[in-house]
RNA sequence: GCGUCGGUGGCAGAGUGGUCAAUUGCAUCAGACUGUAAAUCUGACGGACUUCGUCCUACGCAGGUUCAAAUCCUGCCCGGCGCACCA
């Protein structure tokens, strides 16, 4: 089915300087950096794996490190393979858990990689891109056969892990199935005849469970680059469970903003791990920081960037814009505006229109004080009457009320 | 099935009859400061009200004991660990 393609396909680039660039930056492990170099300057069409579970709706910029991983490799002409894990998604991956991760439902799981494709043709030249559900081989397999794949692997590999001996220490529970999930990572890769296979540096495991399996049907086994887990935004683990993520998904806006509030040391590996700017650059900008310039210009440079590679250059421009408006101009001519009746608990308006959850939170607020007439005083009432005003509470909420 | 330990706020994890709307950490929100929504420091963090107070709802579920229960008792549901049964 690739046949008419691959022929128009240009030949694969070998260019030394280019395999080692790629086999350098953001990238965490290799099995065999030997072996892996001597394919890619063979001149031979790799197909380079990667799987996602869809575990949640959205792809975070955590995730594509490996995307672009992928699609340095897609420019110097390799097959990039992509698995929608929509099995293994089910089952669920506890590699980078220190807990069980609940069994999610078909539905959920199909509902989520709707769009995944998508997403990831924000990075990839999808057109060129071989993709692949795996449910398609894995809903096929027997008992017979998954218990000849398990027969590859003994217990003690897998309790051995370092999370699944702490849960189990702390006499935490591990599920039998939760064995099954590196068995499925690792026949995706026999299934789709893969020769280099993208992911994590916290898939390790179910990466090497492909080697071994492709071993026992008679396959070479594939190479394996892990790449670098980047921090979120709080400066933990970028993880969809502690919503520190920054999404594909994610408004220009939003993104700008998140990327905004990383910690300054992360600015230097976003740049490595989620931007495509070149090395140059990079070292260039973090001896300037170190210089003294600051470091918030280069983290709006930063945020300008990846909100283009996701976005387009206008969207980025406009985001920078409105950050700039908003947060060093403190402008806040974009209110929402709401017509309320006169006489009205400026309270009750806000609890109404959702900015503060409950009448106890404004009084806390009110307290504090964070509410405030734009131009004027604060609010110090807790009876207070909307009046024809933009008020504000904090930094980034803030309503405009007419009164009717 | 038996034994045993446990199920607490978004998460982790204290509390084991009253002083508990519940210590603490993380996350969150606000204030100060600032170079930014960073860092740091300070405060808040169930709801409602007539707000230095009162009331309601909350500690797996359902009952019970008590002037008083997250805390004790009974039953149920769920989980860990150990043992066994069956094959």
């Amino acid at each position: 089915m690739f046949g008419l393609r691959s022929l128009k396909q240009k030949p694969v680039d070998t260019e030394v300087s280019k395999v080692e660039e790629i086999l350098a930056r953001g990238v965490s492990q290799v099995v065999d950096m030997e072996a892996l170099r001597k394919k890619l300057l063979s001149g031979r069409r790799l197909r380079i794996k990667l799987g996602i579970d869809p575990t949640s709706p959205h792809l975070h910029i955590g995730r594509a490190v490996s995307l672009l991983k992928l699609r340095d490799f897609q420019e110097l002409g390799h097959t990039i393979v992509l698995i929608i894990g929509d099995t293994t998604g089910v089952i669920g991956d506890t590699s980078d858990k220190d807990s069980e991760r609940p069994l999610l439902t078909r539905d959920a799981v199909r509902e989520n990689a709707k769009t995944y494709f998508k997403q990831a043709g924000k990075v990839l030249d999808m057109s060129a891109v071989e993709k692949h559900y795996n449910s398609t081989w894995l809903s096929k397999l027997s008992y017979n056969e998954i218990g000849e794949h398990a027969d590859q692997f003994s217990v003690a590999d897998f309790v051995a892990r370092d999370n699944i001996k702490k849960r189990l220490d702390g006499g935490k529970r591990v599920s039998l199935r939760e064995i099954l999930y590196p068995l499925m990572q690792g026949y995706d890769s026999v299934a789709v005849h893969a020769d280099v296979e993208i992911g994590g540096n916290d898939q390790w495991f179910n990466l090497l469970a492909g080697r071994k399996l492709q071993s026992r049907f008679n396959q070479e086994p594939q190479d394996i680059v892990t790449t670098n887990l980047i921090l979120g935004t709080d400066g933990r683990k970028m993880s969809s469970s502690w919503g520190n993520t920054i999404n594909l998904t994610d408004s220009p806006k939003d993104m700008y903003g998140k990327i905004m509030s990383i910690p300054d040391e992360l600015i230097v590996p976003y740049f490595i791990h989620c931007t495509r700017v070149e090395n140059n650059r990079i070292q260039d900008i973090e001896k300037k920081m170190e210089k003294g310039d600051n470091p918030r210009d280069y983290k709006m440079e930063l945020a300008k960037t990846i909100v283009a590679l996701y976005h387009t250059e206008k969207d980025a421009q406009k985001s920078e814009e409105d950050f700039v408006k908003k947060f060093q101009n403190k402008d806040v001519s974009d209110a929402r505006v709401v017509s309320v009746k006169s006489n009205t608990l400026l309270k009750d308006v806000f609890v109404a229109e959702g900015v503060v959850s409950s009448r106890n939170e404004f009084n806390r607020l009110v307290a504090s004080g964070a509410v405030s007439v734009v131009g004027a005083d604060k609010v110090s009432d807790l009876k207070e009457i909307a009046t024809d005003n933009t008020y504000k509470i904090g930094k980034r909420r803030s309503l405009t009320i007419e009164i009717i």
